[in-house]
RNA sequence: GGGCAUUUAGCUCAGUUGGUUAGAGCGCAGCCUUCACACGGCUGAGGUCGGAGGUUCGAGUCCUCUAGUGCCCA
């Protein structure tokens, strides 16, 4: 064995170096070929991270719980496959595309081969053709990863980088449309026109899980609509409702009341005439009608939200629609179709006013109108109550009715929830977030959006002979052809001139939600239809581990597709990380400006002490920035540095090494363990005392409390063992050689194995350290085991000497400072007083205790009326 | 409104199945320099565990109520 122990270790440079050096090594690639069966693969169904957003502390955090997981399955025996992809598809990177090149997409141009960008966004912004925007699309996505795989790499993640996927690429795109049509064939898509929530700025359908409640300012407007008496047509009387949506009012299909309302009983089934257009409705009864809201009557419009929906379903009511997916007024007629009026002329007079309008606009001029008529009684009264927002988005969601695809989702709710309990959740709690979800569900998962840089649907639909798109009768392709894309595409049997032509076929433009393509990374990653036996060796993965903000998205989507298409769990282990909070413990948000990116971190403390923050979180806790925590990281790094340093050159010149392969059998060779001082096997019992509550911990995916175990160890190790036997490891000329090599052999063991404990956590500086003794890399040799040591040693102390060693230390170094003298000075008398056992124990090490702590004269002085515990000792400068 | 979590030293957090004087790090104070470590070492002072009640021989640890905080869902 070859040392070649650093004069002056340090840090410097060693990201860059060890990251290079594993890249070139390929120290983290899968390979598949040598796995014989699933049991030895442990595979990480790795987050995809969003590469349009911007890097924030947040990933590091996270991504470093993983990375100590798949550290440690690694080192544990496990063949780990951790692969990592790039979220790139969707929305959010077309918006980056749009404001970084000042560009828009306009479905409706040609493409340009010779689009060129500018340095500057363009301003104004240009529009250009769906292709050229692709195309942009995928130049910024693929700039972006490099940076990120530059940080990835930085911060040391084990990931391998041989196996990246993107949630745009050819193969998820295929993969993605192959899903589709599974369960299309099975029956569990289905494309239907109904009311869905749709974002009028981003112009698209928007799905319930990325909708959010906000609390937004509205006011309660009394309206009145007149009754008329059965008995006697001349009798008016008025009944009065409250609306924070007054525009509605031309789309008014009904009233509503709570069935058990005594106020309204009397009104049930009777027509009422809406203000100013005159329409009659009825009054109807429904549960969901809350009698304490407002004058406890509502005015069902179609649609103001999703329980008018639910209303205008079940109470079968006529659909008056006003509002286009612009979310402006639209142009209807009074008199037509559903619109029916008592007053067709002033009815249509009215409207024209709202004609074209937004809804705020719209709402200002109606209130105006009911003010004039009368029909709006008394003042406004303000209110703050939740309405529906698309979670990017800025405008309250109006209902629209549309045609979208669904995957049938809401009648698997108990089946979803059972699935929840067969995963191991860490922690435990976090599964109820997941079952909260699941019970709340209220409408199909609907997949479909009205965008374009995403995964389209591999559908094309038949044209009849008088040019109506037939969206029942669709066309399909076959599943070699996949991917397609219905906009260039052509489906088999059909030509070109046959596009959008009667008795031809038109293509479906629209693209897929991206969950729609992220639920399904298991088979992306494992490469599902592409390499079958790779398949099988990977899936379900070991572990999916995620922040708690997309356990009702990402995780919950997984889980349905998983499902529907397998039958089968995604994965078995579920690893949730906290957030990253700013130093106020407030969550980190864009609009509040206190987003923290990593790299200047990473550069300032060194990644090993990013890494150690990040790790001291525990699992689903969020967990603050602190800088402090970081330094702390940095002095832990800067100290193994050294106390191996230390270690490593008292160890270099034992002539046992010359016997030994690698230092790691030391433990196995009998006869240097039985040949060792009774203090030496005491500190390695404790050290086979932390390998195994270690490794307890990261089974248990504990990896924070793997650290802090490690970590506690190491500083008793520096603080008392290592002065202990500092001196007797020099091996001069009054120590004994067997006596300096049982110094040696334990301060080989205890390095060796603390390295590997720590390399989880500390990947740069434990290669670094080990590269002076052993070949790299550290990463791929075993996880400590020491059941052999154990049994070997199990039979010399059962005592725990260094714990009295320690206390004994720490009092004479206490003396020392109460004296105020230099921890190095001599001391002329120590007397410890104690029972015999204490004594016969203290005789065990008594040498090294003189040495180490400078005393002239110890006195072991009998008391056997002292507990063992109650030993005393006096220091005399 | 419902749910989940959380409330332990100035700060950030540990405290396993309830068991003797409640732990760590940071910060603070004091002391020590160069033979592993000043990107350091040593030592010390600080809490009675949000509040109230209960179970128990015994509770930070279990139960009930209550207050604060954070998040999720409506």
């Amino acid at each position: 064995m070859n040392f070649c122990v650093p004069e002056k270790p340090s840090t410097e440079g060693i990201e860059t170096k060890w990251s290079n050096y594993w890249k070139d090594h390929s120290t983290y690639k899968f390979r598949a070929d040598k796995v014989k069966s699933r049991e030895e693969v442990y595979s990480i169904d790795t987050p995809p991270p969003t590469v349009s957003g911007s890097l924030h502390i947040g990933h590091v955090f996270s991504y470093t719980h993983t990375d100590t997981i798949a550290r440690f399955k690694r080192l544990y025996g496990k063949k780990v496959f951790y692969p990592i992809g790039w979220d790139d598809n969707g929305l959010p990177t077309e918006r980056r595309v749009q404001n970084y090149y000042g560009v828009k997409c306009d479905p409706n141009l040609d493409y340009d081969e010779n689009f060129k960008t500018e340095d500057k966004p363009f301003d104004p912004s240009v529009s250009i053709s769906r292709k050229n925007f692709i195309e942009l699309c995928n130049e910024l996505t693929n700039s972006d990863e490099a940076v990120f795989e530059e940080l990835w790499r930085y911060l040391g993640l084990s990931v391998d980088w041989e196996t990246t996927y993107s949630t745009i690429s050819k193969q998820a795109q295929m993969i993605s449309q192959a899903g589709f049509l599974s369960l299309l064939e099975k029956g569990i898509v289905y494309k239907k026109e109904a009311p869905t929530l749709w974002d009028i700025d981003f112009q698209t359908a928007v799905a319930q899980a990325e909708i959010e409640d906000r609390e937004v300012r509205s006011a309660y407007h009394t309206i009145r609509f007149k009754v008329r008496s059965s008995a006697d047509n001349s009798e008016l009387s008025w009944v009065t409702i409250d609306t924070t949506r007054p525009e509605l009012l031309p789309a008014c299909v009904a009233l509503v009341a709570n069935p058990d309302d005594e106020r309204y009983k009397s009104l049930f089934y009777k027509e009422v005439i809406s203000p100013l257009f005159s329409v009659p409705v009825k009054v109807m009864p429904h549960h969901l009608a809350e009698p304490d809201k407002g004058t406890g009557i509502a005015m069902v419009c179609t649609f103001g939200d999703m329980t008018d929906v639910v209303w205008w379903r079940e109470m079968n009511l006529p659909t008056r629609t006003v509002l286009d997916k612009f979310g402006r007024f639209k142009d209807i007629e009074f008199g037509k179709d559903e619109f029916e009026s008592r007053d067709i002329e002033s009815a249509n007079s009215n409207y024209q006013k709202l004609k074209g309008l937004k809804v705020n606009k719209a709402r200002e001029t109606i209130k105006e109108m009911l003010l004039k008529s009368g029909d709006l009684i008394g003042d406004t009264k303000p209110i703050v109550h939740p309405v529906k927002f698309y979670e990017k988005g800025d405008k309250p969601l109006e209902v629209v009715t549309s045609r979208q695809w669904y995957i049938r989702i809401t009648d698997l709710k108990d089946e979803l929830v059972s699935l929840g309990n067969q995963i191991n959740w860490y922690p435990a709690y976090m599964k109820s977030r997941y079952e909260t979800w699941v019970m709340g569900l209220n409408s199909d998962w609907c997949i479909s959006r009205q965008r374009y840089f995403g995964v389209a649907f591999p559908v094309w639909y038949k044209v009849s002979s008088n040019g109506t798109v037939d969206f029942d009768n669709w066309i399909l392709p076959k599943a070699d052809q996949l991917p397609v894309d219905p906009s260039v595409d052509i489906p088999s049997g059909y030509s070109v001139e046959q596009r959008n032509k009667p008795g031809g076929f038109t293509g479906d433009l629209d693209v897929m939600d991206t969950w729609a393509t992220s639920s399904l990374t298991p088979q992306i990653a494992g490469k599902w239809l592409e390499d079958e036996e790779f398949f099988n060796k990977v899936f379900p993965m070991d572990l999916r581990p995620q922040a708690h903000d997309i356990i009702r998205t990402w995780l919950f989507t997984t889980v349905v597709r998983s499902h529907l298409e397998f039958k089968s769990l995604p994965f078995n282990n579920v690893a949730i990380s906290g957030f990253v909070l700013d130093p106020d413990r407030k969550k980190m948000s864009k609009s509040k400006g206190n987003v923290v990116t990593p790299m200047n971190l990473l550069v300032q403390h060194g990644s090993d002490a990013i890494r150690y923050w990040a790790a001291s979180g525990r699992p689903g806790v969020d967990t603050s920035i602190d800088e402090g925590q970081m330094k702390v990281g940095r002095r832990l790094v800067i100290k193994l540095l050294n106390a191996c340093k230390f270690s490593l050159d008292r160890v270099a010149d034992a002539e046992f090494l010359s016997d030994l392969s690698s230092i790691e059998n030391i433990a196995d060779s009998l006869e240097l363990v039985s040949n060792l001082q009774p203090i030496d096997i005491s500190e390695l019992l404790r050290l086979i005392d932390v390998v195994e509550k270690c490794t307890d911990a990261f089974v248990n995916y504990d990896y924070s409390k793997a650290l802090d175990i490690t970590e506690g160890f190491f500083w008793e190790f520096c603080d008392d063992y290592l002065e202990l036997v500092k001196v007797r490891s020099y091996g001069q000329d009054t120590t004994s050689s067997e006596s300096r090599v049982s110094a040696q052999v334990t301060l080989a063991c205890v390095v060796d194995i603390l390295l590997r404990l720590f390399a989880p956590f500390l990947p740069f500086v434990t290669e670094e350290i080990h590269s002076w003794y052993g070949d790299p890399s550290i990463h791929l040799m075993s996880w400590p085991n020491l059941e052999n040591l154990k049994s070997k040693l199990s039979n010399f102390t059962p005592y725990d000497l260094m714990n009295v060693a320690s206390k004994i230390l720490h009092i004479v170094r206490r003396s020392k400072t109460e004296m105020k003298v230099s921890q190095k000075s001599v001391v002329d008398k120590v007397v410890i007083e104690g029972n015999n056992e204490l004594l016969d124990h203290v005789r065990l090490f008594e040498s090294d205790l003189i040495v180490s702590c400078g005393i002239q004269s110890l006195i072991l002085q009998l008391n056997e009326s002292l507990d063992y515990d109650g030993f005393s000792v006096d220091v005399k400068l």
